[in-house]
DNA sequence: GTCGTACAGCGTACGACGTACAGTGTACGA
DNA sequence: TCGTACACTGTACGTCGTACGCTGTACGAC
């Protein structure tokens, strides 16, 4: 067996942030259910216990993979307004959930923060202070605007489309055809005139973004 | 074999309504985790697979379980204003999450509505138009405000204490610790300001939905 | 040079899981 | 009396996470 310090045809052997990389990369195409142990192990041309030594389980490999997620936020850039520091980090944290779809179900579950986590948070929470926030106006734009990306994200995932052409398509053939209009007055009239003006549900993020930083703006001083 | 129409000692042998009913049992109180098909066969003094005559497959069930916990979101009243209907299915809504907490989760990886989505969908889509709102500006307090509730949600799941009491001695115990001030000054100011004002993450939902409320009343002629 | 120990990695095995498949007894219309 | 349909089940397969005990190698101490 081959062993020792040649592990196959690998970088540099096994390591803890190898293994959480290559989880990702695999969940980035066949989802959360499709990592496995063994497919990791696999695609690291390892055997699947091997995984044990760098990892105490796989819950620890989703929490560490979540955190990977969060790495990749950029946290809101000081030298400007913090509207728009907020907003583009927002923006950020929504691509980041858009690259990694699976991240969204995982946080639901993990209630420790990672260390990118924590991180994060503390620029996003100095930003806000910064910017003449309290602390409880700040704990309130907070949960305003994660929870904006979180819920855009959860909903976007149920209308997995990755244009406005195909969703448009998808209305005419499927949606639409399950709402008569007797039943669903409202949602027939809805979906019909969305259709035809062309609408595109990535809008809706920046309406939400927008609307919470005005109203959290005008409530900013106070609160 | 105790078979035919005697099932063991339940109501009235099995039906997928009993079946699903007996899942949501299940799950809020053991989670989505702690659901298998012969642990909820088992609950029902049935075997494994007779389960299959009332659902195709465990997926199905899973849709049909989020379906029960949309049928319990109380629809907008429609003899009020639409700012108090809105408050009052927000707060059923998240009545709703808090008591079946794998919901969310589950919600998440489902794609295709069941009838009582798409009945409360109506209810609300309803409403807002009675209300005023142009089909777009109506698309758009239903992202807003739909995702609000999920991301609130969330982010209760990750700070999972039933009481402010609880939250606290947590924080002093745990979190706290964890946010040195030399690393993380503000989140450590925060925490710190939080666990001395006796903070209770309950209020967020009620601050965010008023403040959307407010905002989408402001935006509803014109948009 | 020899050896003890620590480390990295692996093979096997166990008890769960979802579910395909091939039955089984009973009720009921003909 | 019989055929068929129905409600239900036992067994079995492939997969999962992971406990356990084994390997070969590197390296410091002697």
């Amino acid at each position: 067996m081959t062993q020792g310090r040649e592990p196959a045809a690998e970088p540099e052997g096994l390591s803890a942030a190898r293994v959480v990389a290559e989880a990702v990369r695999i969940a980035d195409d066949a989802g959360v259910e499709g990592l496995s142990m063994r497919r990791l192990a696999t695609a690291l041309g390892a055997g699947a216990m091997s995984l044990y030594h760098y990892i105490a389980n796989k819950d620890e490999l989703l929490d560490a993979m979540v955190d990977v997620v969060f790495a990749e936020i950029e946290p809101p850039p000081l030298d400007v307004d913090w509207k728009v520091a907020m907003r583009a980090e927002a923006l950020s944290a929504r691509e980041a959930l858009a690259r990694h779809p699976w991240a969204i179900s995982l946080m639901e579950s993990r209630t420790t923060p990672g260390p990118a986590n924590l991180r994060h948070r503390e620029a996003v929470t100095a930003c806000l202070r910064r910017a003449g926030f309290s602390v409880v106006m700040a704990t309130h734009a907070n949960w305003l605007l994660n929870g904006h990306v979180y819920g855009y994200a959860m909903q976007e995932a149920n209308v997995p489309f990755d244009s406005a052409d195909a969703l448009a398509d998808m209305t005419e053939e499927v949606y639409l055809p399950q709402l008569p209009p007797d039943q669903f007055p409202y949602l027939n009239e809805s979906a019909t005139e969305l259709l035809a003006i062309g609408y595109d549900p990535t809008q809706e993020f920046l309406y939400g973004i927008d609307l919470l930083l005005d109203a959290l703006d005008a409530r900013r001083i106070g609160g």
